[in-house]
DNA sequence: GATCATAGTCGTCTTCCTGACGATAATCAG
DNA sequence: CTGATTATCGTCAGGAAGACGACTATGATC
């Protein structure tokens, strides 16, 4: 297939972000508004063009640390007290997405523990964590929040839903859930993180048999903690093991 | 973060294509030659730049049909005799992939039945199936083929090892290995399907009783066959389950 | 300080699924 | 007819998960 070289439609490519949580035992996402046409006004994922000469990686993890501060963690390396799982989701490329020009969004998920606040790279206003449902929610079912109601910008919705599946199906078999938690927590903090993302509520007592029986997926630190109330619970640490098997079963609905 | 959108950096954007099939018991994808520089008559994955008002998934089925006839296949449809599975697999965008310019690929993984042969768009020369052990193997262990010894071009080694593993892994929770067959086939069919991708013998009356005890995965036809030898076979079709759930189970090792 | 609510942790029992493997059935090649 | 080959059914033991009872160690409240 012989073409030339220089003749290639140009396209601009940009790094969108769909960075998770758990916060009051809801998941939610990052989002922020918009400031300019169009659909100005209007929330949207963080994110931003991918520079010249730079790889997607470290664009999405450029814009991750413009927006929160994390760093980007590397799977290899111990975590750093501010870090965040980042990978790859995929990638959107309709003609049609962005009404200015040709945009390929390379979309990436990012899984991090609950922040104290969104650090503002702008004012405040501009940069919110929402219940994933609340954005999703094209209706307003959920939000009373007027300035909500309007759904997410571009096909935002559509790649924040497909990052949220992609959070809900990895850490059914991946240690990942271990992503929303600080650096030490209780098998009671990790439960209630799958019980956030699944939408769900799990038995304690199988919970604790099946993450404590898992080898390689939680190392205690021998420190204990009751900053839950009730009994003092045991602190781990992640351990090195990356796949469940076999895997945390999701309950069917 | 205000910007022109007028200054971004210009990308070419282009898909190229994990095409994967079972032949002779084997896992096999579908390599062309290059016929220019860079990497000169070295084998690459096929591809080509996505055109300036194409969606990606429709370059890529595109591209699909061009050098295979293959059809993409809308999962909602009823397959036609000569559809693939198509999916999106991972995007490159390294900035040095490409010595010649800025090239970001958005990768996909292609799943079809054994063909006849390749049908050469171009000349049978520059097009073939070849085992993914000795495509993705650099020093030439398992391959006697001086032509084949040198890796492929550009980072396909690593985008085609991906897709390889994408497809171990995607068959052992869904129904895709059906993708494999033709449209009718017998139980011993999908087994070595499983045996080939894998890399390992399965026990071939737990995977009798695995696969016709998991509702939806497979419908009889009625009909049988003695294709293979033996007593004759069972004839099914793909049923509509996409999940399977328990997922079967990748041997360890 | 006793009581209670709250969370954590350990055990038991039943059920389901899998892996290992014996046995039988139906075809084809000689 | 005999043996090789593939398909299919059955049995049994071991492991994992769901359901749930019981007990433990805190802080909060009266």
């Amino acid at each position: 297939m012989p073409y030339d070289p220089a003749a290639f439609p140009p396209f601009a490519v940009t790094v969108d972000l769909v960075v998770l949580t758990v916060r009051r035992h809801a998941l939610c996402a990052l989002a922020v508004r918009r400031g300019e046409p169009p659909f100005q006004g209007r929330w949207a994922l963080p994110g931003g063009f991918v520079r010249a000469d730079e790889d997607l990686t470290a664009a999405a993890a450029r814009e991750l640390a413009e927006e929160t501060g994390l760093l980007a963690h590397d799977p290899a390396v111990p975590a750093p007290p501010n870090a965040a799982h980042l990978e790859q989701l995929a990638t959107y490329g309709d003609p049609k997405r962005d009404p200015r020009m040709r945009v390929v969004s390379v979309a990436h998920l990012a899984l991090a523990p609950d922040l104290p606040a969104p650090r503002p790279g702008g004012d405040a206003h501009s940069v919110r964590w929402a219940p994933v449902e609340s954005l999703l929610d094209q209706d307003g079912t959920f939000s009373r929040d007027a300035e909500q109601a309007a759904p997410l910008a571009f096909d935002h919705a559509r790649i924040l839903a497909d990052g949220v599946e992609r959070a809900r199906s990895k850490i059914e078999y991946s240690s990942l859930a271990t992503a929303f938690c600080p650096q030490e927590f209780t098998v009671g903090e990790l439960r209630r993180v799958y019980e956030a993302v699944w939408g769900v509520a799990l038995d304690p007592r199988n919970f604790h048999r099946k993450v404590t029986g898992t080898p390689g997926f939680l190392v205690p630190t021998g420190g204990t903690t009751t900053r839950q109330g009730g009994r003092p619970a045991q602190l781990f640490r992640a351990g090195g093991a990356t796949l469940l098997n076999p895997p945390m079963l999701r309950p069917e609905v």
